[in-house]
Formats: structure tokens, sequence, C-alpha cells
RNA sequence: GCCGAGAUAGCCAAGGUGGUCACGGCGGAGGUCUGAAAAACCCCAGAUGUCAGUUCGACUCUGACUCUCGGCA
């Protein structure tokens, strides 16, 4: 029986304190599957607890997979399964307990449960290209690739750019089906699976008001402000983040510092709502309401 | 006090020579999810300032009132 523990759960609502208590009682170690805390110098606004990982009650515990990559990179789900999977290896390997830790739920689910690997790598340049193409247009292309693949597609996906591209891609480039046996290897299930969330939504939009108040005190508006100096644009993946897509609109004088702070603030909110809505299908998962 | 402009959903806002009026966006509810996910997308609810008048019928026309914004005093 392995010994995996996993933490998954809205935005704010603790789940690097709890992850650190589990390790510190099962001898574990941090595996952060948070989609943006895994790209480098985006820490103030992302909520990367750095400090709180080595204050001494925490006697440093290892944290895996935080600042990985750069802002300009691209990161995937596919690529963090593949990162990740050796890790929790070595993890038991050595006689410690891999504790998963993050807020994106698609990293988890497909570590978990699987990703089926048909081959196809994102091609960028056939993305650019179809980047100025109509939604209209990007159901005909695909189509006439592969049918089948677009009659699977359901009333939200049929219209969803970024959907109908990947099927696009994924038809271009493998020659003939879209089913192939997965190789990845997953994981086992966690034995431990916790879910964190809030009981009502009230008091998670104040947690996040407070929060975005609080990174705006520790230095948000610097942290773009070096981003964007060291050239990262606000179209990079790793600046397609909330708080700062807001915040350089207002450095940009296309809104008030008012706008970007109630946008930033609404942003999260729903944002931890998808997250609930996504994670609730899940269950394994054992949700404690805070 | 006078003149002018305006009052349409929680907010912003389009319209139409009276005919079940009511475009959008934001926000709100609920969803989708197999290599971009703090992304992208689907979907639902919700409105004509108040009181009279004209009319078969008023959100639309008329009057008064209330409030807002300009200008003059």
């Amino acid at each position: 029986m392995t010994n995996i523990i996993a933490i998954v759960g809205q935005t704010a609502t603790g789940k690097t304190k709890l992850a650190l208590e589990l390790a510190k009682k099962h001898n574990g170690e941090l595996i952060n599957f948070d989609s943006r805390q895994i790209y480098k110098y985006l820490d103030i606004i992302t909520g990367k607890d750095k400090d709180v990982l080595t204050m001494k009650q925490w006697n440093n515990i290892t944290i895996w997979l935080y600042d990985i990559v750069t802002p300009n990179q691209y990161f995937s789900s596919f690529d963090f399964v593949k990162l990740v999977t050796p890790i929790i290896e070595d993890i038991k390997k050595r006689g410690k307990t891999p504790i998963l830790v993050g807020g994106t739920y698609l990293y988890l689910k497909h570590l978990l449960y699987g990703i089926d690997d048909n081959n196809s790598p994102p091609n960028f340049k056939l993305r650019n290209e179809l980047n100025n193409k109509t939604v209209k247009e990007l159901q005909n292309i695909l189509t006439k690739l592969d049918v089948q693949s677009f009659n699977r597609l359901n009333n939200s996906d049929v219209n969803n750019p970024r959907r109908l591209m990947r099927r696009i891609e994924i038809a271009s480039t493998t020659k003939k089906r879209t089913y192939i046996r997965s190789d990845l290897k997953r994981t086992d299930l966690p034995n431990t699976f916790i879910g964190l969330r809030y009981k009502d939504k009230s008091k998670l939009r104040q947690v996040i008001i407070k929060r975005v108040e609080e990174r705006l005190k520790n230095g948000a508006i610097d942290e773009v402000k070096k981003l964007l100096k060291i050239s990262y644009t606000e179209n990079d993946p790793g600046l397609k983040t909330i708080g700062y897509q807001q915040i350089i609109k207002y450095l940009n004088k296309e809104i008030t510092m008012e706008k970007a702070v109630e946008d930033w603030v609404n942003k999260e909110v729903q944002y931890a709502k998808r997250q609930l809505t996504f994670m609730k299908s899940d269950k394994n998962i054992s949700w404690r309401e805070i």
C-alpha cells in the first residue's frame, strides 16, 4: 500500500499550511501542483509561501516544483505528470511521504487518473496560424480533418477555440485515430485525499479582499514592473495570471487602480468558484469546510 | 429661482414616427473540462423614477412631481 497524501481545494484556504503540518507528522515532502507557482519570479501575487517554508518550526521541509520554468515558457499538465512521476518515486524510495498540494486540479487529475498520450505535442506554429480564425472556421477545419473528433465535442467545447485548436492539432499530427492507450505512468491514488472549501461565499470574498490588499502592500506592483522591465510581456504564459493582468492594465493606464483591485478580487472569487465546480466531480476527495 | 439635458436590471448602456418591446457588456447563479487551466468556453435569471392624462393599447406621446447633471442667475 503506497502512502501518498494529496491536498486540493479552493484558493485562499490554507492548503500549504495543512500540507506542512502533515509533512511534519508523516515525515513528508511537498510537491506543488499549482500551475502558477511553478513559474519563477511570480512570488508575491501567486502567494508563494517561501518565508513560511524556511521557518524553523518546519525544519526545512522540501517543496518540489516551485520556480521551475520562466514566465515565457509553456508548461502543461502533461509536462507536470512527466516531471512529477519520478519525483514521487524518489521520495518514496527515500522512505518519505509525498504530499501533493495545490489548486490546479487539472494537473492532479491527469496525474491520478491518467492522460492520453496521443503523441501530439503542442504545435505552436499551427496554433499561431489558427489563432486568427473564427470559431466557425475552426469548426469547419476540424470537421474536415476528423468528423468523429468534432462530433464528440459538447456544446461548451464546440464553441471553445482552445479546445477546437487542440483537436485540430491532434488530428493533423497523428495519422489516424485519436485514441492510443496511455503509456504515461500514473501514480496510485492517495490514501489521504483532502479537499478544502469555503462554506459560504461571502467569507471567501472577504478573505480574498484582505489577501489582495496584503499583496499590494507587499509590493505586488513592483513585482509586475520588474517583470516587464526584464522584458516579459502580458502575453507570456506566466503573466496570463490573475493579478498580473489587472496590474498591467493599470500600469498601461487602461484602468484605474480602484478598478484594477476590483477586477482582481472578482476574478479570484470567480476562479475559486470554478475550482470547486471542477473538483466536486471527484468522489475520492474528502471535503473539509472552513 | 430660471433655462437646458437626462432618469431603462445590482452597475454601465443600445434602441425604436405608440402594437407581446427591449441589443450588449460587467456583476450574480449553475455548468463544461484528457498536452494553454489563475486559461478558454457553455448556460440561466434579472429592467423602463413617481402620479395622472390621451389611446382599443404607453417604455415610447402630454402634464405634474421627484431626483441627477450642466448653464444662467
